[in-house]
DNA sequence: TGTACATCAGTGAACGCGCGTTCACTGATGTAC
DNA sequence: TGTACATCAGTGAACGCGCGTTCACTGATGTAC
């Protein structure tokens, strides 16, 4: 890469920081300004217009880079995944490890799921998709495995994932401290599902 | 009460109104604008500080309007709960038809849920809790009545309300036809939630 | 009931501000020969 | 290697705009006597 691209390319990355940075605890992409984030990229408001076409743009990149991490995370996870630790267990602290390294990423997918344009939102409702429709095979082959039907997995593994980003969406307001609690509700009530759904499964069966 | 308290009462409500209509499907609190909200409720720019100290205080009293539908709607439901329908029936299409008499009103409480100032967050968090206690208790009157222990009432009451909200959030986003699906696959989440509870109560009593 | 005064919801002009975007530019880096 | 030219990330001045907020005001409604 040229001296020149890969100049192009840190200032680039400097912006997406900046805009991340920005959007902490209480800002949406919506009250986001092109100036700010110029500024605090250290660059005129001009030079913005190299490297997105608006803000609208760069939200989306951030959007995009957040599904990647959390996908990328996701499939390390099914290493985890065997006798010992179930697939809920692996789940959970994949996930609360990924909030740790990536909060401010994560708020984005959270926040911007209900608000804002709607390229915006299809892009994020397309990552959480990629997440279920991932878990709800990882499911259905460990059901199977275990000779444990567990009926509609898609929907199994819809409910899972709502519960989990909850779960998140919690974690993010509440102080550190209260991070195992929630850790620890929120696997109960996974587990309370997957029974539900074993059970239920059972049921029909007979 | 006065003509003059009553027209100010009505300007009041034409600026709620305002604001609850310019939070269409796309926009945030974050992004509505003091003369916007007054040019809409026909009223000059400066009246508004007549009625709000800012829009941050007008859209409080909007999340708590909200709130306070929501609870009511569901004080009523209440009387629906008996033998023949569950409390699971009971609830869900009762949200439902909230969430077409009060679509907007509903829009504010899921999305500045996670956005915003933290009184503005505070309140929502405190909305929904309300809406958990009274489930809470609704679930554990309801078990005991039928002998079928369902262990920590409050994790499940969450669990549900969890599920419940993020279906609703679905269901503004999706086209009205598909309305009926997501209200059937959001029955059966609930039933795996509390058939797995249940489940989960009967073997630790073991 | 009539009069004099107080209240106060709504007004319109004015302010300073940060915004997004345009434009013609600069000057370092890259490329062709 | 040296030279002439092209590219293009970043610049700074300038624009028009809508914003939130202040201020002194108006005039209908309410109140005291």
């Amino acid at each position: 890469m040229n001296a020149r691209q890969l100049q192009k390319a840190h200032t680039r990355r400097a912006l997406l920081e900046a805009a991340l940075a920005q959007m902490g605890a209480e800002r949406g992409f919506a009250s986001l300004s092109l100036r700010e984030v110029a500024r605090a990229a250290g660059i005129a408001p001009t030079s913005f217009y190299r490297h997105f076409r608006d803000l609208e743009e760069l939200c989306l990149s951030l959007v995009e880079e957040a599904s990647g991490a959390l996908r990328g995370l996701l499939r390390r996870t099914r290493q985890r995944v065997d006798g010992d630790t179930g697939v809920v267990r692996a789940s959970v602290s994949t996930f609360m490890e990924y909030l740790d390294d990536h909060a401010s990423l994560f708020y984005v997918l959270l926040r911007e799921r209900t608000v804002g344009p709607p390229a915006f939102r299809g892009a994020v409702r397309k990552a959480i998709e990629g997440f279920v429709e991932d878990l709800s095979e990882d499911l259905e082959r460990e059901n199977e495995a275990r000779g444990t039907p567990i009926g509609d997995a898609r929907l199994v593994a819809e409910t899972l994932v709502t519960l989990v980003m909850d779960a998140g969406t919690n974690a993010l307001e509440r102080p550190p401290e209260e991070r195992g609690e929630i850790t620890e509700r929120l696997v109960t009530q996974l587990r309370m599902v997957v029974l539900g759904a074993q059970t239920m499964a059972a049921r029909e069966s007979r």
